[in-house]
DNA sequence: CGAAGCCTTGAGATTCCTCAACCCAGGTGG
DNA sequence: CCACCTGGGTTGAGGAATCTCAAGGCTTCG
């Protein structure tokens, strides 16, 4: 594991992530108190984990680029994704509180993210009460996904599935600025879908190609372009709220 | 919404939950914020709603006894349980970082609940950081048993969902000594099984009773007895994990 | 040029769903 | 006290959605 001083190629002062209108502004001794507890940056590569399963990780992290998503494994090998992560998401909190069997984290894309040594997390709660607060969020904040991905997986057919997925990655990408003229740089293979959704690959596959040959979107050479995001949405029964600004850690 | 001082019959000073083992001990001067906190108690009835799908409740809960869940329904009528809740379980806290499109909170048996007043949440983080750390390990232990969930939805057979789910409540149960001689009251009907696993009614009763035809468990008259733990774990490919002791709000 | 990885498509098998009965216990009103 | 109604649970039959298997295409890379 390679940790150098800080891969995103800015002091914390300066940190790219903090200036866009998706995350809450902190206060000059908060971002002081996030600076200190930062020990580095980590660059992790497509395809690579950056938590593997079962294992409680030394660090905590904040993705600073790139996607990821959370995923279990049966013991089998069937693979169940959980969530996916994109900048600003806290990564390996819940490990904090784990009793082993956790999650493992994947790059999806090439990544970038700060590292925070766990051992001072209870210190930082301790003293920094409101940045406690906003971790309570963040998590809080998760768990809302997750609870959509099981509505998904649970109730959902295909249609709405892939639906409901296209929409909702896109809309987290143009709530970060990710997107232009209704195209995000899309780095998923269809088994991420796939195992996203709890669909095979198979059918994941002639999914994506129904919606996209009834001109929905289009999804090719690692882009994803929206096309009909009303309609999107309607057959996905997934509606987006303007998203609130969240907490960074 | 019948709120009163107590209906658990004690006050907190002699809460019974709080002298299980399950539970981690909390100092003299904790026990009186929370309780100091506590604005009262609910009784909600079997069937009863507790919180209301997409409105955000004033109060947040403390599981006292009973049993309850989680969940969300599609447009279009579709339900699908998130999680179950036991005594111990907090209520509501998600709603607290909510963008509207927040979960439903239903009583499955008669319970009662400990009523916080939501508006002091913040405070509460501020003077007692370690209560507040307590609240974020509550609320990431719940992402971890979605987590499990989503799993079991997304790539888990009939007969492994509902080997999984049973196992899964009468271990939690277990824990908190509600279980005797392998039995548990068990309040729920077949279509709340069907909802948490998204399977339907009828598939969801053949494949109980296939389960139950096999001699691993017999579930009737409300009650639930598990005969072949070791057979279900294995069916299920869920493995218990000593559970840790757990805070107390 | 061959190999590997991912996408695509067809065909047949399987799981799971829907529809439609029927059963049983409990509650209610005549 | 009994007829009826209602709400769960149970079962069978047929259909739909999804899965698995298998093959072939395209692109990238060595």
């Amino acid at each position: 594991m390679s940790v150098t001083h800080s891969a995103c190629g800015h002091p914390c002062s300066e940190c790219r992530l903090r200036t866009l209108p998706a995350f809450l502004a902190l206060s000059e001794p908060e971002r002081h108190a996030v600076a200190e507890w930062r020990s580095g940056s980590r660059k992790v590569a497509a395809g690579e984990r950056i938590i593997a399963e079962h294992l409680r990780s030394d660090l905590l992290y904040t993705l600073y680029s790139g996607w990821a998503f959370r995923y279990k494994t049966l013991s089998d090998g069937r693979r169940q994704i959980l969530n996916f992560l994109l900048p600003g998401d806290l990564v390996g909190l819940q490990d904090e509180f784990a009793d082993g069997r956790t999650h493992g984290v994947e790059a999806a894309s090439d990544t970038v993210l700060c590292t925070f040594p766990r051992d001072r997390l209870w210190d930082f709660f301790l003293q920094h009460p409101k940045l406690g607060y906003d971790i309570t969020w963040l998590a809080a904040r998760e768990e809302k996904m997750v609870d959509d991905n099981l509505v998904t997986a649970g109730r959902r057919t295909a249609a709405e599935r892939v639906a409901m997925l296209l929409m909702h990655l896109y809309r987290r990408a143009e709530h970060l600025g990710m997107t232009e003229a209704g195209r995000v740089e899309f780095p998923f293979q269809q088994q991420h879908i796939a195992d996203a959704l709890g669909l095979s690959l198979v059918h994941t596959n002639k999914t994506l190609r129904k919606l996209q040959r009834l001109g929905l979107h289009r999804l090719e050479g690692g882009w994803l372009e929206i096309l009909e995001p009303h309609a999107l949405e309607a057959l996905g029964d997934y509606f987006d709220r303007p998203m609130r600004p969240v907490p960074l850690l």
